[in-house]
DNA sequence: ACAAAGTACTTTGTATCACAAAGTTTAAAT
DNA sequence: ATTTAAACTTTGTGATACAAAGTACTTTGT
């Protein structure tokens, strides 16, 4: 079955990024995704609550800071996503 | 922007299995994707209305009958929904 | 002849979702 | 002291996906 977490546009975006760089704040997720805040925000905590991304905050010059990354679990599933989803693609059914 | 009305999986299976057989009853597309009566009634409607998928209801052996197939812009828009995504999937973002 | 079961769907109800707008919290500037 | 700003989170709303119930017949017993 198809990672219905992954499979919303916005996440995939989240997650690609993730996926480079190994671990990115999230105002610069923001921008390179170019989602809002209440978006990235709640999309955030879908992806961290099916275990996909860890999320560490602190405190940055005294201001909150984001920091997020893709957890193992969060790396093999979207490897899968990608190798499902050119499947899919590929072979169309009979 | 990708295509949200095929990207939904049980739509995109629809139009996968209508892509290849050019017409197809409601039966058979449903046995094909699994879906159920209400779920495959409310997607072909919501793929007639994106002028996707054509329908043609009669009567077999008294008995209605329901004939699906793809308009030209839903297998145009297939065909630029598998390209794009192929895109996605291949090349992540710097 | 009448009821029960089957066929081929459609409509309705519900729970979830995606999104944007409004709100929160702390800090810096005026 | 009050406004402005930064970095988010929460709330509200409209759309969605799905299954359950409903519709409109036809066929099959009895």
């Amino acid at each position: 079955m198809i990672d219905k977490i992954i499979h919303e546009p916005a996440r995939f975006k989240i997650m690609a990024h993730l996926y480079i760089v190994e671990s990115a704040d999230f105002l610069f997720i923001k921008t390179q995704t170019e989602l809002t805040f209440g978006n990235l925000s709640s999309h955030i905590k879908k992806l961290e609550k099916a275990g996909y991304v860890r999320v560490k905050k602190d405190f940055v010059d005294n201001k909150p800071h984001t920091m997020l990354e893709l957890t193992k679990k969060g790396r093999d599933a979207f490897d899968e996503y990608r190798k499902e989803m050119k499947e899919v693609l590929d072979n169309l059914p009979v």
